[in-house]
DNA sequence: TCAAATAAACACAAATATGTGTTCAATTAA
DNA sequence: TTAATTGAACACATATTTGTGTTTATTTGA
């Protein structure tokens, strides 16, 4: 993992964090709604792991919205 | 992995599949330009994987390309 | 037809994400 | 201040992806 990939993890992470709070959830809320760990959606917005397009899609189902709405890159 | 998920690795696959074809490369080729193994490109096309986001990344760089471009859901 | 290139497919180890649980810090409201 | 909520952070087992190598179809061009 290259400075760039950190780059677009740090990126990803605000963008969903934005919309998460956008959408006046918490993270445990986002996390029970995605069925997804708590922790991991923290993980995510942290840049901490390069998260897969199964468990995007998971998160953006349970923010109404489209993966590509999270990717901004 | 239910259903749903399945369908966006297939859709995921055959965009991939469709862009690279555009820009006249092999798998091999692919999978040179952007450091990732033959096989994983395969197995990305063939949609038997959820892949990440850094992979996706490497993936976009060597198509010149965004990410986002390749995420159609 | 024949050879070369391409892609599918399999096996296996290593690396990483996921899932589960817990603890701690920071913030917010009562 | 106190309790409650929220998010950060850690540990660890499990599941999945990644990486490496090999083999087999399939397609393409000579």
């Amino acid at each position: 993992m290259d400075a760039n990939d950190k780059q677009i993890l740090t990126i990803l992470g605000k963008k969903l964090k934005q919309v998460r709070q956008e959408k006046g959830l918490s993270q445990a809320t986002l996390s029970y709604d995605a069925n997804i760990p708590k922790n991991q959606i923290g993980r995510i917005e942290r840049g901490e792991i390069g998260t897969t397009i199964i468990t995007l899609n998971k998160i953006a189902k349970a923010l109404e919205i489209q993966v590509k709405d999270l990717i901004d890159f």
